[in-house]
DNA sequence: ATCAAGCTTAGCCATATGGCTAAGTAATCA
DNA sequence: TGATTACTTAGCCATATGGCTAAGCTTGAT
């Protein structure tokens, strides 16, 4: 429905490197900390939590400092404008379906009789 | 699933951008040529085909050339991965406030006694 | 008081993205 | 044939993205 959606923009856009992908599915089992995280990956740590950083200000995920470590959690919540947009595609595009259906339904029947 | 899904970034990436959700608004209602989707757009041919060749490039939609037109349709199938990764994501957090419950019941369930 | 752990900041680099204009090509129309 | 339509290609530009290293800064342990 948004003409313009930046939040939407965001979430898209987050979720579009693998990298970033699999440190939700690791949240999505229970929140951890930015070691743990980095731990399975590859890469430096600073890269890594820019990619934190970017999951956080989509509003993916939450973290918060206690002491030295920071620990994420994901914001499943978040997820749902996403999901509502594709549902709404989907419904669109369903619709379209139907009232093609409906034709080819009418045009069968008008040579019929 | 897939460890690595370039498919799955290309789809995310090309749906991070309102210009090009709202093609696919637009296509879900049906079918229209370059020109007839451009109509809409405050911007430059050349910048928007580049929208367009960039869904197409992501699977999202199809296109064919009859003439001097070229006509775009949506492939409503390409939509399946993304619906299908956030429905896991979903799946796997659910898990987890399950066997949170799980918990939060067993817990009492000892006390009570 | 030191040292180590756990990030964070700063700066650099290469490539990608999203926009533009100007010029080119191919198909239809007059 | 010549003009017009409907893109397409080429090139330029600014900013964003995703990676790195090196250095900094708290906090916790010794």
């Amino acid at each position: 429905m948004a003409k313009l959606d930046p939040a939407l923009d965001m979430a898209f856009a987050a979720l579009s490197d693998p990298t970033r992908r699999r440190i939700l599915e690791r949240l999505a089992r229970g929140p951890a900390t930015v070691s743990e995280l980095h731990a399975v990956h590859d890469m430096s740590l600073p890269s890594f939590t820019a990619h934190l950083k970017k999951l956080e200000s989509a509003g993916l995920i939450t973290s918060k400092k206690e002491g030295r470590v920071r620990s994420c959690a994901l914001s499943p919540e978040a997820f749902a404008p996403v999901q509502d947009w594709l549902a709404e595609q989907r419904a669109l595009w369903q619709g379209r379906l139907d009232r093609f259906d409906a034709y080819v339904t009418q045009i069968s029947e008008e040579r019929k009789p």
